[in-house]
DNA sequence: GCGGATATATTGACACTGTCAAGATGCAAC
DNA sequence: GTTGCATCTTGACAGTGTCAATATATCCGC
């Protein structure tokens, strides 16, 4: 084979499909990924993509289980900055998450949203690369716990449940259109950031 | 006209799709509503909707606006409990919100999702009812920080912002699924409302 | 080199979907 | 009673995901 385009045997689908889709949601959201326009710009036929994923569900867990590389390689990197102290960190990831879901909105959407994660739709591929990710905001923030940033009186479960929550919550009511002034995203962000903070300098919460 | 079933003209399309529709998205979810289908149960041709909504968006928007008609009389009545101290009527509101968003998960989506807020396909009618629900957030959030239960040196928009996201977050959550277990909602809410109590008892942060 | 297994790609078909255009029907007001 | 209007109908179109049957290329053992 010379050109990998003109031959009956593409070579190279299964990496082709996954860019071409991953850029197609990236830009235009999920719901105008087509599998049928997919194949085509692609250069292959309607049905070809079924040799290389299961059906679309398969095809979008892809595009999430790469998503999550990405993201939690970026939102180390965020936590790993030696150069800043551990409450500018802190302001920083959270800054980071909110910004990083307004900047890739169709994307997020995908990696945390029902469509892959209603029961029984994600692929194993998928959750051997996202429960890591989520393991890491349960390390992290047990880590803030220990240097005084977030409370200590509270389980690392279930304050990661609520510190994430937060910034899950931001993201969302911004990316789907809720917040329709998105100006002032990282003023919220240091509120979060603030509150967390004056929660873990204050005594025990009385009863 | 005698029997509103077999008659050419219906009678009463509207409402009768409205109720059937709502109905559907209750038990099935948004993308299993299929306009021909919703047709057919209410035993009139395909295109017969399109004379009482405009197309399948405005439909859904219809049922939303009315999903918060019910969500903000359910809210007011847990907010003016006077049975109950401030503290726990708190503590209840947060309960009762990712309680209502557990036990209506699908009409939570439609109303608190990117289906119909996503930029320009939300109608008059469904803002000019949701609007003041969102407000009713920022009024009992500034109620809260005049009672000491929240903190009162932050601005009180932008600390609704990140009470509600931190609500919807929770929700949202739950409800799509990533939160696998969801034994422990009860446990979560009292978490978050700890930690915006506790942050409202503390000294303001420190720089 | 040869032949069969296997991976990959193709066309055809099916049952859906939302929505538009034209025409039919019933009701209400003049 | 005729005219106008709201409502409802059938027909059609361009899409969609996905299955079945078929064709073609590649690879592996001989």
């Amino acid at each position: 084979m010379s050109d990998a385009g003109q031959n009956y045997h593409h070579g190279d689908l299964r990496a082709t499909l996954l860019r071409v889709a991953t850029q197609r949601v990236v830009k235009e959201g999920i719901d105008s990924l087509s599998l049928r326009k997919l194949a085509e710009e692609a250069g292959v036929s309607r049905t070809a993509p079924y040799h290389h994923f299961k059906d679309k569900n398969a095809l979008l867990n892809a595009i999430a289980a790469h998503g999550f590389a990405q993201w939690h390689e970026k939102a180390n990197e965020v936590f790993d900055d030696a150069s800043r102290t551990p409450h500018q960190r802190f302001k920083d990831f959270i800054r980071n998450y909110i910004s990083w879901a307004a900047d890739n909105p169709q994307l997020y959407e995908l990696m945390f949203g029902r469509t892959i994660w209603q029961a029984g739709k994600a692929t194993e591929d998928l959750t051997s690369i996202a429960f890591p990710s989520f393991q890491f905001l349960v390390k992290i923030t047990a880590h803030w716990q220990d240097k005084g940033i977030l409370p200590a009186n509270q389980d690392p479960l279930r304050l990661t449940q609520v510190t994430w929550g937060t910034m899950h919550g931001i993201a969302r009511l911004v990316i789907d259109g809720i917040y329709a002034e998105s100006s002032h995203i990282n003023e919220m962000c240091d509120c979060a950031a603030d509150m967390f903070m004056q929660a873990a300098s204050a005594r025990p919460a009385t009863k």
